[in-house]
DNA sequence: CAGTATTCGTTGCACTTGCAACGGTGTCAA
DNA sequence: TTGACACCGTTGCAAGTGCAACGAATACTG
């Protein structure tokens, strides 16, 4: 009897389905700052990271938002070269660097948070009843061992 | 009045929170066959279309599983070289090519197919009571526009 | 102390990625 | 038929990526 493999069907495949909208949720955000910030996600994450913890270090933000420090490294450096932030060698401990933001950032910040906060405010009005189950469930895929 | 910026938490933010779950997610998969099988992300969609639409263009690849035309070629192209498919051209518009499985491919698949219902399995086992919301949410996410 | 181990941020390298442009093929209307 | 146009898959290129290794700074250990 030949053994006709199970049938697989990608889209209703979680990976798949998390990787999609996980992609396009970015996008969609990123299409709303990119062109006319020339903010890519790396940056971003850094810039808020640096906008609501001040001084901190390119570990912590390694640490905290997920993303490689070499990433990390290279995203701060070219904001520092846009004149966003500043990298000053943290004086307690010369390995580490403080980053702060410029002005010049804060000003950045002060337009991309609301658009940040908007594009919130709509998915969770496109989510509506499953927002609750959504966001635990996400819980649950960023903390569990898999 | 000094306006303090409104704070924003980016661990609260849904398209940081679905990046990281969806990353997350796809590591904890290609772990399962990256280092055995030496396949990719790209390499395997690309592997579950072929396998279960039998003889598929580039372009329907691009299509159906949300693929940069150019990311599914080279995808093909290493999966071709490694004798997992092969390319032949559409005898009734030689514009597009017939990708297809070797007996090699299908070797492939009936290893990869069962560690991937595995996983998808333990995923529904996590999500348990939270998953029709969370299948529903990101059917919302992968369609409606953002 | 001295000497080793560890941590931090950067960088070299090979690889991947996205985008635009290309040649080859098919379509359609004049 | 021919010419303009559209579509398919590939590729060149610049930019981004992950990983390992590095120098500098600090911590640890005997």
């Amino acid at each position: 009897m030949p053994q006709t493999p199970e049938p697989f069907d990608l889209s209703s495949y979680i990976p798949y389905r998390l990787a999609v909208a996980a992609e396009r949720t970015s996008a969609a955000l990123a299409r709303r700052y990119r062109d006319e910030f020339g903010i890519s996600v790396a940056e971003w994450r850094v810039l808020v990271h640096v906008s609501d913890a001040g001084a901190v270090s390119i570990r912590d933000i390694h640490q905290r938002v997920h993303l490689e420090k070499s990433k990390v490294s290279r995203a701060a450096s070219r904001l520092e070269e846009a004149g966003y932030l500043i990298k000053e060698v943290n004086g307690q401990d010369r390995r580490l660097l403080a980053l702060r933001l410029t002005d010049k950032g804060q000003d950045l910040m002060a337009q991309l948070l609301p658009i940040a906060q908007a594009f919130q405010t709509q998915l969770k009005q496109l989510l509506d009843s499953q927002l609750d189950a959504f966001d635990s469930a996400l819980q649950v895929l960023m903390e569990d061992d898999l």
